[in-house]
RNA sequence: GCGGAUGUAGCUCAGUUGGCAGAGCACUUGGUUGUGGCCCAAGGGGUCGGGAGUUCAAGCCUCCUCAUUCGCCCCA
């Protein structure tokens, strides 16, 4: 028979990896409660308007990388590319916000996007997410990025910094967009990469925000989009900045800094690495007044982000935290057959008293059960054989120290304590 | 969607000008009848990613294909 193959882009996450994901989840449950935000499950399909409607039809997301199927009644469906959509129809089909004023809310899971595999980007891939609805005020952004980078730091990553920008609201983005048009079409348009010349036309702020160092030079001396917004906005942003500074958290503006969906608005910001290649985006986020407006709920402004959780397993890797790498207690080698049905009960016995171990489910030759007991990097070797049958004892070696003593079976766990 | 690199033992990889398929680690067994990580010896393991072609002869050269991986793009 031909093995089947693993589909392109889709890991199996074994140990010593999987356990950094309990970590990541585990630390954010933690953090994100003591802010107040609650766990949401939502589901990973939804119909295919949802993310149309929601991310932007215009996007790279919605045009090229999604997963999208008709179900068995012909309505297409589409594997969540990310879950702020979702929660924002979760909160809209709950009715949310007749009950509470702002809504604070969590989620984790896998997400899908088919792009081309690289270092820090499959297919299906994890997200920690977060979403603050109902509060327009600054210090609701403030707060999102304060426990952003308190989230980062309790994850032990310090090789990351902060970027933040504005994009404006609705009124003064678009005369932002055409001063940058005008700037744009006043240079040499021919000499922009092929996707710019595209941009231009479509999108003209990502044009900002491209890579091609000739691109880059170009637009040096670009209209930045903090000395174009309106009012409102400036002192909204300055608000923001200003919680950050007296807090001591570093931040640099990236006035360049534009986000790929079109909900955002206002603040927007990101965590970046220099350390895991070449997709260092860690985490992202920013406000999205009006997208809840958009998916038919009522006009309720938001702000939110999401973490990307395989890259922050490559920083993590870099320097595994202790509790991905905890020790068992003990490995139970059986020598004798006879031995077997008295392990297996001393094994659940120390379990069932919080020891952690494993046991052997046949004898074996000292030497392979020393091998074995070397591989689980237990901390104690329990030896039952011919001699401890006999006795009624189990031998308790410490595989560190090397020493080793008998023990009455009864005893086991005080040795081990 | 575009570009580069790599596919040889379970793992990491050598393989010269085209000439018998290799090493280290891991595994099994023994040295040592009940004490591991070091040492010594022996052993098991291969569709050289797949297919076609050139050749007396292909792991090596040519073409096609599949897979993996790093970038571009995009995003978390």
């Amino acid at each position: 028979m031909s093995k089947i193959s693993r589909i392109k882009g889709f890991a199996d996450i074994f140990a010593p990896g999987s356990s950094l994901f309990t970590f990541m989840e585990n630390t954010a449950r933690r953090v994100f409660s003591s802010y107040g935000y609650s766990e949401l499950r939502v589901p990973i399909l939804e119909f295919t308007e949802l993310f149309s409607r929601g991310i932007g039809t215009e996007t790279d997301v919605v045009q090229k990388e999604m997963f999208t199927f008709p179900d068995r009644k012909g309505r297409s469906l589409t594997m969540r590319p990310e879950c702020t959509a979702g929660i924002m129809r979760a909160y809209i089909d709950a009715n949310l916000h007749a009950r509470e004023s702002v809504s604070k809310l969590f989620s984790f899971g896998p997400m899908f996007r088919y792009e081309r595999p690289q270092k820090g980007r499959m297919r299906q891939f994890h997200q920690l997410d977060c979403e603050c609805l109902g509060a327009h005020e600054p210090q609701a952004d403030a707060e999102c990025v304060a426990m952003l980078m308190h989230l980062m730091s309790e994850l032990g990553l310090d090789q990351v910094h902060l970027e933040l920008n504005t994009l404006g609201c609705k009124e003064c983005r678009p005369r932002y967009k055409a001063l940058l048009t005008e700037f744009l079409r006043g240079l040499d348009v021919d000499s922009f990469c092929e996707d710019c010349q595209r941009r231009i036309v479509t999108n003209p702020l990502r044009v900002l925000d491209c890579k091609a160092p000739r691109c880059k030079d170009m637009t040096e001396s670009a209209p930045s989009i903090g000395d174009h917004v309106c009012p409102e906005c400036a002192e909204h942003f300055a608000v923001v900045t200003g919680f950050l500074s007296d807090r001591g958290i570093p931040f640099v503006l990236n006035s360049r800094l534009v986000r790929g969906l079109d909900y955002y608005m206002r603040t927007t910001f990101e965590v970046v690495s220099t350390t895991i290649g070449a997709q260092g985006s860690v985490a992202g986020g920013g406000r999205y007044d009006g997208l809840v407006a958009q998916l038919g709920g009522p006009d309720v402004p938001g702000v939110g982000y999401a973490v990307g959780m395989e890259r922050v397993a490559l920083m993590l890797e870099q320097n595994m935290p202790d509790e991905c790498t905890a020790r068992p207690d003990f490995y139970l080698a059986v020598l004798e057959d006879g031995a077997l049905n008295t392990a297996l009960c001393l094994a659940q016995a120390l379990r069932e008293e919080g020891f952690s171990g494993e046991t052997s489910f046949a004898a074996k030759s000292m030497k392979s059960q020393m091998r074995q007991a070397s591989k689980t990097n237990a901390r104690y070797c329990l030896i039952l054989g011919k001699d401890e049958l006999a006795q009624g004892t189990v031998n308790v070696k410490n595989m560190d120290s090397g020493e080793q003593r008998q023990t009455p079976l009864a005893d086991a766990a005080l040795a081990l304590a």
